[in-house]
RNA sequence: UGGGGCGUCGUCAAGCGGUAAGACACAGGAUUUUGGUUCCUGCAUUCGGAGGUUCGAAUCCUCCCGCCCCAGCCA
């Protein structure tokens, strides 16, 4: 149901495996997987990565596993897993039984580990860590072979094995593949395949105090897995020749095809996990799932739904070119998905009272509002209408430049669904001179927002009710950096200088309609004229409304005056 | 001459020797009870640069330039 028959889209991973599968690679099989180490929350950039390998699986029939790479006990928590598999499940993605976790292979690490020491590929090496550093060379400069390269089989299996035992303290020693110190690539100078870390993991708890390097255990995870395609971004790409090596050296059957690609930068925003966990640490947002996070969890709350990621996804194409996405692409396909999905209703953000001097007191009538111009299906609800009214303060201008088209003095506008009224005057605060609320005359004849006579008005507002309306707080979002490009600081500087100081601008004295009395948490509506809003998953409950506005509408308007 | 990648419109991105798709953005116009939506129209004689091969090159060759990644007992 989620699936359109849309064609899947071909970009050149999608193009690898088919022709694999014409040559009948893997048995014509299709597996791959999406491996997070459970460390943060997922953003933005995960989902592109999320729905390219469940997205190649569905494609081409296969199956997409869901493994958390959780080699290192130090910073990975169950929280994060949890969160993990909401957020993927939430995006629309089912791995089915198909849950693993690396470190359900440990024991099957250390077995290859072991074979690898008897065929005299791997040894324990017992210099420093920086030490180790030193020899390794620089990226001009070749490595030297540690002093302890030569030790003989018999005295690494003993040595590893003590480590394994827990004789030793953090840091004494470490298991190394015998490769190549003199090669260009860094990876391939001896890496370390277990260090020692007397801590406790949250999936093995005490069992181990060893732990296996990623590198050593992520291609022999997507190995035991029966990966076809490991998809990685392009950081990896100098590590497959190891991959590979650590493969060929175990003589593992499944010999699973790495292919790299560009990880997805966002202009306004960032995408490091590292600056995330400040962004939150330091307060600069209140959360994980703040709504102008780029995270998924961000994005739900903002409102963003699953089906406009996805197709965002789709759309970003997939090259191993470093790019950055312009934020706009990813507004216009929620827009585009709210557009035809999300229920339009009537909510005044800045409220200005409008009073009919010639509609009768205490009289009250329900008029007709659609609730979907685009979809008939969607029906239609009946809206309050009375004597006292608010419109948008935005709406009216007392002297209304050339191309204002709202309501001003003398001038006639419609109200939708509602009538024609014309303004006949204002009443201000004496002190301050502030308009306090508009005096206006409605057209008894124009009820639901036609003149029998057919004459035209330039502009239909929204409006709510003043004695039907409830109250609201809204939260506008914009973007969370005033840079497109937050990550390229200048010298000396710091990301976080240009935050966005008007990111959230809270709104606490809003109307909305009284349908709305009894929105769900994270139901979506179009507030007519402004944008697409979505019921505060948290803090929104009957009796407190909470909007958050997701992606406001286009406004030409507001273009208009920018420019002028 | 350390190794590995990448350079096509403002931003993504097709293209794979036959004469530059598409999307977003932007700019006009039409329709409109949302200055929304929808619908038209415009938007790279040119593919980082220079040579070369060819009847023909973004696509092949050579050289050059630029950008990114790698020196964690992180992933």
């Amino acid at each position: 149901m989620t699936e359109q028959a849309k064609s899947p889209a071909i970009n050149f991973i999608a193009a690898i495996i088919a022709a694999d599968v014409s040559t009948g690679k893997h048995g014509g099989r299709v597996a791959t997987r999406f491996p997070p180490e459970p460390n943060g929350y997922l953003h933005i950039g995960h989902a592109k990565s999320i729905c390219l390998n469940f997205g190649l699986a569905r494609d081409f029939d296969g199956t997409c596993n869901l493994r958390f790479d959780d080699t290192n006990p130090i910073k990975e928590e169950q929280e994060y897993i949890d969160s993990i598999m909401e957020d993927v499940r939430w995006l629309g993605f089912d791995w089915e039984e198909r849950l693993y976790f690396a470190s359900d292979y440990f024991e099957q690490f250390y077995e290859f580990a072991l074979l690898l020491i008897r065929k005299d590929l791997a040894y324990v090496d017992s210099l420093s860590a920086d030490e180790i550093r030193e020899y390794r060379g620089t990226l001009t400069r070749p490595g030297r072979d540690s002093p302890y390269r030569a030790r003989g089989v018999e005295e690494n299996l003993d040595l590893f094995q003590r480590m394994k035992a827990g004789e030793f303290p953090d840091g004494t020693h470490v298991l190394r593949a015998k490769i190549d110190m003199g090669s260009g690539n860094l990876n391939m100078r001896d890496p370390v395949m277990y260090r020692i870390m007397h801590t406790s993991h949250h999936r093995t708890g005490d069992a181990w105090c060893i732990y296996p390097m990623y590198d050593f255990a992520h291609g022999q995870s997507d190995s035991i897995e029966g990966i076809t395609h490991s998809i990685c971004t392009l950081e990896f790409e100098d590590h497959r020749p190891l991959y590979d090596w650590f493969i060929e050296a175990l003589e593992l059957s499944c010999h699973p095809q790495q292919i790299e690609f560009a990880r997805l930068n966002l202009t306004h925003t960032i995408m490091s996990k590292r600056k995330l966990v400040r962004l939150v640490a330091e307060g600069h947002v209140n959360g994980w799932d703040d709504p102008r996070m780029p995270t998924i969890s961000g994005l739900r709350r903002r409102g963003y739904t699953p089906a406009s990621i996805r197709d965002f996804c789709d759309r970003i194409g997939l090259a191993k070119k470093e790019s950055m996405v312009d934020m706009a692409l990813l507004e216009h396909c929620l827009r585009e998905d709210l557009n035809k999905n999300a229920p339009r209703v009537m909510a005044v953000l800045r409220p200005l009272k409008v009073v009919l001097e010639n509609y009768p007191a205490g009289q009250t009538e329900e008029l007709d509002a659609v609730n979907n111009p685009g979809d008939p299906g969607a029906g239609s609800r009946k809206v309050p209408f009375g004597r006292e009214l608010y419109i948008e303060r935005d709406d009216f201008m007392e002297e209304p430049p050339r191309k204002f088209f709202r309501l001003a003095p003398g001038r006639e506008v419609r109200l939708r669904y509602g009538y024609f009224i014309t303004c006949t005057g204002v009443t201000r605060d004496e002190a301050t001179g502030e308009i306090l609320e508009l005096r206006c005359t409605y057209d008894p004849e124009t009820r639901g927002g036609n003149a029998p006579d057919n004459r035209r008005v330039k502009a239909t507002l929204h409006w709510v009710s003043a004695d039907h309306s409830c109250p609201a707080e809204v939260r506008l979002y914009s973007h969370l950096f005033t840079k497109e490009n937050p990550a390229a600081v200048e010298e000396g500087e710091d990301f976080t200088g240009s935050i966005n100081p008007e990111s959230l601008e809270i709104l606490m004295d809003c109307r909305v309609e009284p349908s709305l009395a009894a929105a769900r948490p994270e139901a979506i509506y179009q507030f007519e004229r402004l944008g697409y809003f979505c019921a505060d998953r948290h803090d929104c409950r009957e009796g407190k409304l909470v909007f958050n506005r997701s992606v406001s509408l286009r406004d030409t308007w507001a273009r208009l005056q920018k420019k002028a």
